[in-house]
Parts: C-alpha cells; structure tokens; sequence
DNA sequence: GCGTCGTCCTGCGCGC
DNA sequence: TGCGCGCAGGACGACG
C-alpha cells in the first residue's frame, strides 16, 4: 500500500520523464471516477510533487493533477494487468493501474482541495525542517484518540500509513492504544525521531513492497524496505528488540502490529484478533 | 468539533 | 477442483 516512502520513489522516478511536458491525453475506462482530470489535458507539466501521499502534477494555467494510489494503484512506464487510465505525455507515457479502484486521478484548480479534504487538513511533511518535534507535540494535543488511528488521519505528520505508522510506533517503543495527546515530551520526541528515521530509511530502499506485488516501481520492480519491518506483518514472531512476541490487533479499524513487551502501556486492555 | 463506523472495490487465501 | 466467504487497505461521508 503506497505510503510516502512509496509515493516519493514513483515521483523521483516519473519527474524526470514528465517535467517540461505536455500532457496530450487522458485515455480511461470510468468517468464516474476519471473525468474531471480531463482538464488537465493540453497543459504542460511545471513540477511533479508529492505532499504525503498524494503525488501532484502543477500544470501551467493554474491547474493541478492530483493522483492518490490508494493501497494498490501505481504508476508505471508500461502497461499493467489493471491499467485504469493511461496519461500520454510528450515523449513519454504513463500507466495508471489500479487493481481495486481505490486510487483517485483528478484536476482541481491549483491548491483547491475542497474536494480532498485530508489534502486540505494535511499535518507537515515528516522529511521538511517544517517537521519539528514542538510542531508534532502541537498536533498530537489536538487528539485525544489512540495515536494509530490519529497517525493515519495525516493531520498530526503527512504520509504514514498503516506500516509506517506501526513501525514508526516500535521504534518509538510507544503503545498504539496510547492517548494521542497524552504523550510526555520524551515521548513525543522519540516519536518524532521515528517517523523521519523510518521514512527516510524505506525512502532509501524504494519502499515496501509486500506479498500481494500491489505496489513496484513505475519501472515494475519491487521497493526492499520490507525485509526490514519490524513488526508489520510479523504477527507471532520474535520482537527484534526484546525477543517478545509480535501481536496483531485491530484498533480503528485497521490490523496494528507491535510488541506487547517493549512498547509497553496499555497491552493488557487491547483486544486481540487472528 | 470530534471520534467511530460503514462503504467503496477486487484479488487472494482459506475452508468446505 | 471449484465455490463462497472474509480479509486487506485509504479516504470520506454519515452519524452520534
């Protein structure tokens, strides 16, 4: 599932094939979801960013294509099994394949986000000098609910999902169930320290990409930060850190992994699962 | 205003 | 072997 570290490695990789080019057509299969990046057609691409998750073509005339691969979208230089639309640029072409249709592809007038309100409420970028640890402090006071699913909300800190946010939360050696905003100043501290440690590491490996291949490269091959997760995905297993055993829980609604030893806290009230 | 939950969607693994 | 079911996930709207 394409999180920042993801995210950021189909960027450096399609930029260099886009900036300064025109995008010439849009070809798609479903206009219910697709249509309105029509717009951007005919306009010349001015930077390719990204801001979290969200990849963002800035188009001269005062538009912006924005793109969120969902958990199993990508953008790819050939055609995929899943290929919903297909961005035909000048001198180079670019595949969008979504499996589970769960990804977005639209236009909006540059940096109105009234259509993509996590983009609008989106916390600092994790990798900018923006990204502090009183800024984060400020954000996670405003929370009162467990730090995953206040991580996953991308207002506290942009681009965590659910591995980085588990593996942000080990290395922290902070309990998912913990208040987000009753962290001590250590704590928030070391969790600053995580999230930027752990994402600047997958960004350096091309990202996670796991079992199910939903994610590769636009050039089809895998990210390697996956051999190194700590605790996403290994349910069971050993803690890297401790030697106890790995739990898989549900919180928020989404499988959290971490260690009921190290990462302390409230293990006792979570409920288990799987 | 905030938190929680259901929905969207489809490939895959599992049990029968 | 083949079928049906449940799960996985991010974002967002509805609801309390």
């Amino acid at each position: 599932m394409p999180e920042l570290p993801e995210v950021e490695t189909v960027r450096r990789m399609l930029a260099p094939l886009v900036t300064g080019r025109r995008l010439l057509e849009i070809e798609h299969d479903d206009p219910a979801r697709y249509a309105t990046a029509e717009a951007a057609v005919g306009r010349r691409v001015l930077v390719l960013r990204r801001r979290g998750k969200y990849l963002i073509f800035t188009l001269e005339g005062g538009i912006e294509l924005i793109v969120h691969l969902g958990m199993s979208g990508s953008l790819r230089i050939s055609e995929g099994t899943h290929t919903r639309a297909r961005l035909e640029f000048e001198e180079a072409t670019v595949f969008f394949n979504d499996p589970r249709r769960f990804g977005r592809l639209q236009a909006v007038p540059t940096g109105d986000y009234r259509t993509l309100p996590t983009l609008a409420r989106m916390g600092p970028e994790p990798l900018s000098r923006g990204f502090t640890a009183r800024v984060f402090a400020a954000r996670l006071a405003r929370a009162a609910r467990p730090l995953k699913p206040a991580l996953l909300s991308q207002e506290p800190v942009a681009g965590l999902g659910n591995i980085y946010a588990d593996e942000a939360l080990w290395r922290a050696r902070l309990h998912p169930a913990r208040p987000a905003n009753a962290l001590a100043p250590s704590e928030v501290r070391r969790l600053h320290r995580a999230v930027r440690a752990v994402l600047r590491r997958a960004v350096d490996r091309g990202g996670s990409t796991l079992g199910d291949g939903a994610y590769t490269r636009p050039d089809g091959e895998p990210g390697y930060f996956q051999i190194e997760h700590a605790v996403y995905g290994r349910a069971g297993e050993a803690c890297l850190r401790c030697g106890g055993t790995i739990e898989r829980s549900v919180l928020g609604g989404r499988s959290t992994h971490f260690c009921p030893r190290c990462q302390g806290g409230q293990a006792a009230t979570m409920p288990t699962r799987g």
